[in-house]
DNA sequence: TAAAATATGTAGATCGGTCTAGAGAGGCGC
DNA sequence: GCGCCTCTCTAGACCGATCTACATATTTTA
C-alpha cells in the first residue's frame, strides 16, 4: 500500500516531470526563436508568425505556454537574454586580473557574437528598450532590469579592484554605456572599429 | 510686350513657387510627422497610418512625395534628424572652450530633449539602426552615415583642440559611443542619472 | 475519464501599397 | 476672353498580405 502510493507517487512525478520537459522543450524553442528574432529585429520587427515557425510550434501552443500573448513572450526572451549576457560578464570576471581585463574581454566576446551573426546580434535589450521606451511600462521595466543587473555585476568587479562603492557604481555605469554605445555604432556601421576603439577608451577610463 | 512677357514669368514662377511650397508643406510635414514616431517606435513600429494622420495628409499625397514608400520617407526622415543634431553640435561647439565643454553641452542638450518628451526622444537613428543593421541595406547606410557625420563634427573641434587627427578620430568614436549609450540607458530607465555620469567620464577621457 | 499539450482554423484589425478621380492652376488655340 | 488641355497635388477607396488573438478540435498521458 506504502509502495504502491510511492510508486503512485514516483510515475506522477515521472510523468510530471516529462511534461514539464517536454511542454518546455515547446516553450524554450518559441523563447529562443523570440530572443534571435527580437534581437535581430526588435519588438515591432518581430511578427508572431515568424516566431512560431522558427520555434516548429503551432499558434496554439504559443497561446497555451504565454496566455500573456506577444508582449509576455518577448518579455521572458528577454529575461533569458539578459540572464545570459549577465552570466557572461560574471564568468568572464573571474577569470580576469582586473576590471580593465574584464571589460576587454565582454567587448570582444561581444563583438565576435555580432560578427558572427552578420550583425543580427548586438545587444539583445538595446533594440526593445529603444522601441518601447515610451510607450510600453512593463516592457521598459525589463530592459531596465537588464541593465541595472549587467550594471551591478561591473560594479562588483569594480568594488573587488578596490573601488568605492559609489565610485563603483559611476564608474560601471559610464562603461556600460559605452559599451552600449559601441554596440550600437558597430551595428550600424557593420563595423567592429568602434569596438576596438571602445576598448582603449575603457582602459583610459579604468586608469591604464 | 516685354512687359507683359516679363509679367507673364513673373506669375508663373510665383505659381510654381506657390506650388512648391504647397506641396513642400506636405512633403515637411510628412516627413516631420514620420520623424517623431520613428524617433519614439522605431521604423517597424511607425505605421504609414499614423504618419498621414499626423502628418494631415492623404495617402495620395505620402505616395505621390514619397514613391519609394516608407523607406523613403524613413530615410528622408533620418537624413533630416540627422541633419539637425549634426547642426546642434556644431553650433554647439562654437560657444565652448573646448571638447569636453561641447560633450557637456550635447549631453544637457539631448537630455533635456529626451526628458521633456517623455523618453520618446532620445537619438532619432538609433532605434532604426538596431532594427535594420541586418535587413535593409539602404536605410542602415543612411544611419552609417548619420554616424560618420557626427564623429567628424567631435573629430573637427578635437584637432581644433591640437589633438592629432588619428587620435581626434580614435577619441570622437569612443565620445560617441559614451553618448550614444548613455541615451540607450537613460531612455530605458527612464532617468537622465546614466547621462550625469557619462558626463564624468567624458570629462575623464578629454583629460580633465 | 480528465487534464495537459498540440494542432489548426479563423476572426477582425491593420499593414504597406496601388489605383482612380478630382481640385486647382497656367498655357494656348480660336 | 473663353473653353480646353496639361500638370501637380490632394483625396480616399480599395487590395492582398499579415498581424495578434482567440476558438475549436485532436492527440497524449496518467
Amino acid at each position: 500500500m506504502t509502495g504502491d502510493h510511492n510508486s503512485t507517487i514516483l510515475c506522477r512525478s515521472v510523468y510530471i516531470l516529462l511534461m514539464v520537459v517536454k511542454g518546455d522543450q515547446t516553450r524554450t524553442r518559441l523563447i529562443d526563436a523570440a530572443r534571435t528574432l527580437v534581437e535581430a529585429r526588435g519588438y515591432f520587427g518581430t511578427g508572431l508568425n515568424e516566431v512560431i515557425e522558427a520555434g516548429r510550434a503551432p499558434r496554439g501552443s504559443l497561446y497555451h505556454h504565454f496566455p500573456g500573448g506577444k508582449d509576455q513572450l518577448t518579455a521572458e526572451a528577454l529575461v533569458v537574454s539578459a540572464r545570459e549576457i549577465d552570466a557572461l560578464i560574471r564568468s568572464l570576471a573571474e577569470g580576469v586580473t582586473d576590471t580593465r581585463e574584464l571589460i576587454e574581454a565582454v567587448l570582444d566576446a561581444l563583438a565576435d557574437r555580432m560578427e558572427e551573426a552578420g550583425y543580427a546580434k548586438g545587444c539583445p535589450i538595446a533594440t526593445v528598450a529603444l522601441e518601447v521606451a515610451a510607450t510600453n511600462a512593463s516592457l521598459q521595466q525589463v530592459c531596465a532590469e537588464a541593465y541595472d543587473g549587467w550594471e551591478r555585476a561591473l560594479a562588483d568587479r569594480l568594488v573587488a579592484d578596490g573601488h568605492g562603492r559609489d565610485h563603483a557604481e559611476d564608474l560601471a555605469c559610464s562603461l556600460l554605456a559605452l559599451v552600449e554605445g559601441a554596440l550600437v555604432l558597430a551595428r550600424a556601421r557593420r563595423s567592429r572599429v568602434p569596438i576596438e576603439r571602445a576598448r582603449r577608451s575603457a582602459a583610459v577610463l579604468l586608469g591604464a
